[in-house]
This record gives structure tokens, C-alpha cells and sequence, in this order.
DNA sequence: TATAAAATTTACCAAACAGTCAATATTTTA
DNA sequence: TAAAATATTGACTGTTTGGTAAATTTTATA
């Protein structure tokens, strides 16, 4: 096992690879393919079956290793799953950072949730690894969620709710329209099943198309401030 | 074991204890007491710990029974679970069923709102077995999905567009509609952690009254027809 | 190319787990 | 209240699973 490229506590820095020891030696070549060999093949596993429901065998048969292959990569099913979301944690922030305070309100918020649509569409795994991680009371990311994430929504709740002080958008609580643009647009990547459902399994990228439209009405309509 | 008054097939069926078997025996107080006790414990394990996540031995020690004494009730943890999902699949369509083409509707889209969100306060557990089962591709429900689910979507569907024709409402896409109802009531339930950890874990009913005005705001803005 | 380092495999272990079975206790009923 | 039906328990089994250890193979390096 090495243990000397990774440890657990990365999931509180930014960056994945920032948390090396002091004793660090050198990422080999076939180090850095094999990592993201089984990382891709995990988030697959975690995605489709939640942490307890994947097994590391199912994970070394979707990545063709053998399960001791990977426990020499990391050392516990639980590592494996903690660099997922700590991979995932800074992606999923992003967009939301974006937000200016400077520009116009509704395109400000449109461009979120197009932006934000567009992730559950290209990432519609990390999407469900996040959901997973919530629905079960979000035991190994509560403290990105009170710290990193809390202090980003208050940031933008203000610039929203500056926006509602001058009048250029109706008022409205801003966490709640954050998290119902999170709502709205993670649930396609999330319940996926069910849209195939019961819209037909016709191709998949129609139905983002369209929600996409019916989104930037849906909040444009709710935003824009009463006529006078 | 006792098999007479429960068989797995009841999930397709309406009712929970409709589907007894021609030989069936009548059912005891004490049947009847800890079938009760154990769906319980059942719904807590399960609805925060996903299938795989909630062992026979955790539901046990919530129903204060003993292991073997659950499986003399239940053939399997797969028949707990089952019986789970077929008590939820009809409480969770009702409230749409409840649309009429005959309402004001405004009036029928806000009611519907407010029914789901009032489910997701009353009935989080449920919600959160749902989403569980709904993230890892259905399994269990495809059937009923593809089935009642879809027919009453189609059917409610079809109301929503003989509004729009008839510029009751805003011309939009009724699927959507749908979906974006079930995705920003239910995420109060199933994100409940999330949502605690940013708006600070004051009272959840507080959340849920907020929640209601805003979500009735959004959706009353989208649907206005358009001034003339 | 010889040697050291890294990578992979094989065989294994212990705990967790779903489920069985027969013995025992309790409740219902005749 | 005695017999029958029902309910509960505890000891057990086979399997799955996360993880370990040592042997072997492959790759990098001097």
C-alpha cells in the first residue's frame, strides 16, 4: 500500500493532490493512470449503488483490476469514495461562484441554472454521488457544506437580496431560490430514471434541451419585477 | 414463516393487503401489532440508509424485536421493503390525482404545490425511501413508474395543455411542470441536511412555511397568461 | 543488463450479514 | 384447563465482503 500521495484529509483542501506529507515521493506514470482508472470506474459503482451498496469487487470488474490491485492504490473503500467527493465538492461549487453582483439580475441567475443544467447533463454521476451523500445525512461532507458551501450561499444570498433593495428583481427569499434552482435542475441528472419514464426513452439531451427552456422561463417569469 | 397474508406480488396491486392468497388465514392482533411495529423501524432504517445500507439487525433493534422474529413476519429483508414501497406508491400519487380540469388552474397547480410539500413535511421518511429507490435506476418500481405513474402524468398532462389552449395559463411544457413541482417540494425532504446546514437549524417547520409562499410566488408567476 | 523499486497476484482471514431450524414460550380456542 | 395454534428465541450456516500478507512479476534505473 502507499500511502504517501493521498491522505483522507484532503476533502477539506482545495485541491486533491495539495495534501501530500512531507515525505512525499514522486506520482509514477502508471500511478496517475491506474488512480484515475479506478476513480472513473468507482464514481460509476458509488453513482449506481451508493457507497454500501457498491462493493470493491464490483468497482476492480468495472476498472479490470483485481481488488487487491486497487487496495494497493487506496486503502479502504472509504478512501476511494472520499477522493470522489472531494474531487466533486470543488466542481459543484463553481458555478455558483460565478454569480455577480455587477451584472444584470436575470441573466445573472439564468446563466446559473443553464450553467448549472449543463452539470447535471455532463455530470450526471457526480450529480447522483452527491445526492446519495445527502439523502443519507451527508455524514463524510457536513463540514464543507456548514463551511464552504454555507458561506458561498450567504455571499450570494446578499448580492440577491441587494438586487431586491434596488427594485430590479421581485422580492423573494434567496435560499429558497437557490435551493430550488438546485432543486430543478440536479433533479434531472438524479431522477433520470423517472423522466425516462414517463416522458419516453427518447434521446436524453432532448429532454435537457427543453427543460432548459422551460427553466429560464420558469425564473424569469418569477424574477422580473412587478410592472408598475 | 407465515406467507398467507403478504405475498410480493401486492406491490402491483392497489391495496397493501389485497393480494392474500386463496388459502388465506385470518390475521392476528399480534400479526397485525408488529407487522405495524416492524414497517416502522423498517421505514426509519431504510429511508436513511438506503437497501443495502440497513441490515435485518438494525431494523430490529429499532422495532425492539428480535432478528428472527422480524423474518418470521417477513420471508426476506427484500419483502420488508417491498411492502414499504407498495404502502408509499399510492399515498405518493394521490395528491396529483387530485387535479381537476374543472378548478381554476392557478388555483389547482398552487394546491397541488402545497399537498406535495405538506407530504415531504409530514412524510420526509418516505420521500427520502423514494429518492433512494428512484437514484439507483428503480429497480423495485419500474413497473409502477411505467405504469399508474406515467398514465396519471399523461392524463394531468393533458388538462395542463387544455388550459394552454384555451390561454388559461402560460404556454409551457406540462411535463416539465410536473417535474419541477416534484423536484423543489421533495428536495426539502431528501436535501433536508443540506438545507439545515445553510438556513442554520432553526425549526424545519419554519423552513417549510417559507418554502410554501415561496414556491406558490414561483409557480403563480410562471403560470399568469401573459398581459394583454 | 543487473539491481532496486514498483506493481500485481494469489491465498487467506475475520467480521458482517441474510436467512434456517428446532426448541421453547405464549396465546387462543374448544 | 387442556390441546392446538401462534409467537419468540437462540444457536447455527453459508456467503459476501473489506482488508492483509507474502510471493511473484513487471518496470525503472544505475
Amino acid at each position: 500500500m502507499i500511502k504517501f500521495w493521498l491522505n483522507q484529509t484532503t476533502i477539506d483542501e482545495s485541491g486533491f493532490f495539495l495534501a501530500r506529507s512531507d515525505t512525499t515521493k514522486k506520482v509514477t506514470r502508471i500511478q496517475r493512470e491506474k488512480i484515475n482508472v479506478i476513480l472513473e470506474a468507482a464514481l460509476d459503482i458509488f453513482s449506481n449503488h451508493g457507497f454500501r451498496g457498491a462493493t470493491i469487487d464490483m468497482i476492480a470488474k468495472q476498472a479490470n483490476l483485481s481488488k487487491s490491485n486497487i487496495l494497493y492504490y487506496f486503502d479502504s473503500k472509504d478512501d476511494i469514495h472520499s477522493a470522489l467527493l472531494s474531487k466533486l465538492l470543488d466542481k459543484w461549487l463553481e458555478p455558483l461562484k460565478v454569480i455577480s453582483a455587477t451584472g444584470d439580475p436575470v441573466d445573472e441567475i439564468c446563466s446559473y441554472v443553464e450553467h448549472k443544467l449543463d452539470m447535471a447533463r455532463i455530470y450526471p454521476r457526480e450529480s447522483r454521488l452527491f445526492a446519495n451523500e445527502i439523502l443519507q445525512g451527508a455524514p463524510r461532507i457536513l463540514k464543507v457544506l456548514s463551511g464552504p458551501l454555507k458561506e458561498l450561499a450567504d455571499q450570494k444570498a446578499e448580492i440577491i437580496n441587494s438586487w431586491i433593495n434596488s427594485g430590479k428583481i421581485m422580492p423573494i427569499n434567496p435560499y429558497h431560490l437557490i435551493f430550488s434552482i438546485w432543486a430543478t435542475t440536479q433533479h434531472y441528472a438524479d431522477f433520470d430514471v423517472q423522466i425516462q419514464t414517463v416522458m419516453g426513452n427518447k434521446n436524453s439531451d432532448a429532454h435537457f434541451a427543453d427543460a432548459k427552456s422551460y427553466l429560464k422561463l420558469l425564473f424569469t417569469r418569477l424574477l422580473e419585477p412587478k410592472a408598475v
